[in-house]
DNA sequence: CATTATAGTGAACGACCGGTCACATGTCAA
DNA sequence: TTGACATGTGACCGGTCGTTCACTATAATG
């Protein structure tokens, strides 16, 4: 099938990418790596960039589907515990998403080169988080589970340190264990420091 | 001089491969910009891996000096003031120092490929900082400036925000008027949560 | 002054890169 | 059965890569 062997070589191209970049990958190896000759790619894509933008449009796609529209956020946590049930889940997805890991570090090792993965790395690493949880807090100061305050900026306090962690096991794997027990007694902290002591 | 164009190839190789990576980045471009033919190199180095590898060591002393001996620490703050004034300086110089900034970059794009570069970023995003505020949050406690409080907590989840705005402007520099005081709003929110009402 | 080490040049190398092409298949409608 | 189209192959192209080499200019040394 045409989408079959299209999709395999986008799968391919983000995991070559992701490991060594764009200038650092070419276009043998990976095809090689799916059992195609490297002329049977330009069946499906016009050129090696051609294959990155089509990485990017996913990606876009992608995360537009995911963050994108309000109706898909988490509900507002009934209990504190219930916040840091909802931080582990996420964590524990983000972390052991194999395609996520990888868009991760795309956009990390890209985002100086070009103006795309800078956007989508910004969103994916500081506004698409604090725009997630901004409503979420906000609805949990109304809930009475937390103090009054700018729930944008507890947005942030809460996770940027978070991401700090996430990316950590990005780049040391073998760190994750404690990366995941740090991130959640982060989130025990922040509920310590930020919750109120009894729900109104 | 020797010492001088092996220095000045130092430079340029940084500035080059911070903006387009290792592999991204051949030796003609950037000993062309130093008005050099590119076999002169060799004279210098004896590869453009021996360049890398140089490029690390200067890394890693340059940072074992800056952050390397504890007594290197700023001194702990007398006021809730004045930690804002030494955090900002501190922000300013790492955000306009550009050899800094192009370390960042160079560390950020090249932490999955090289295992010295990936212990380095660790330690520059990460560890490095909560390794320096942590004694200053201790200190800080001590004079009744802080809440008592995990001091390597609160280090981190001081250091972490700030560390994702300093490389929201290593990506996207016409945003860093935005992220200096955005920077300066958390660090007083900051204060606000865990500080003191008034000095013990 | 002759010698020697140092720093630089430009041409050339083999390897590898992204990309093209003529050609071989397989599928399926006419 | 035949023709058309989609898909894949391997040889090949020009260009660029990191690296080498014979050679030159310079400056310090005996």
């Amino acid at each position: 099938m045409a989408k079959d062997t299209r999709e395999k070589i986008l799968s391919s191209a983000l995991e070559q990418f992701s490991q060594n970049g764009y200038a650092g990958t070419n276009i043998r190896a990976f095809t090689a790596s799916l059992g195609l000759a490297k002329s049977a790619m330009y069946r499906h894509f016009a050129s090696k960039e051609e294959i990155w933008n089509a990485l990017l449009d996913e990606m876009t796609a992608y995360y537009g589907e995911r963050f994108g529209s309000p109706d898909r956020l988490p509900p507002v946590p009934d209990t504190p515990e219930a916040l840091v049930q909802m931080t582990m889940r996420m964590v524990h997805f983000t972390i052991h998403d194999e395609k996520i890991v990888m868009t991760r570090k795309l956009l990390t090792i890209e985002q100086f080169r070009d103006g795309r993965a800078r956007d989508l790395a910004t969103k994916h690493f500081l506004t698409g988080l604090t725009g997630m949880f901004t409503p979420i807090f906000s609805g949990m100061m109304d809930k009475g589970l937390l103090r009054r305050d700018d729930p944008e900026m507890l947005a942030f306090a809460y996770t940027a340190p978070i991401s700090a962690l996430i990316r950590l096991c990005d780049r040391e794997p073998e760190k994750t264990e404690a990366a995941v027990a740090r991130i959640e007694a982060f989130s025990r902290h922040f509920i310590r420091i930020y919750g109120t002591e009894e729900p109104a």
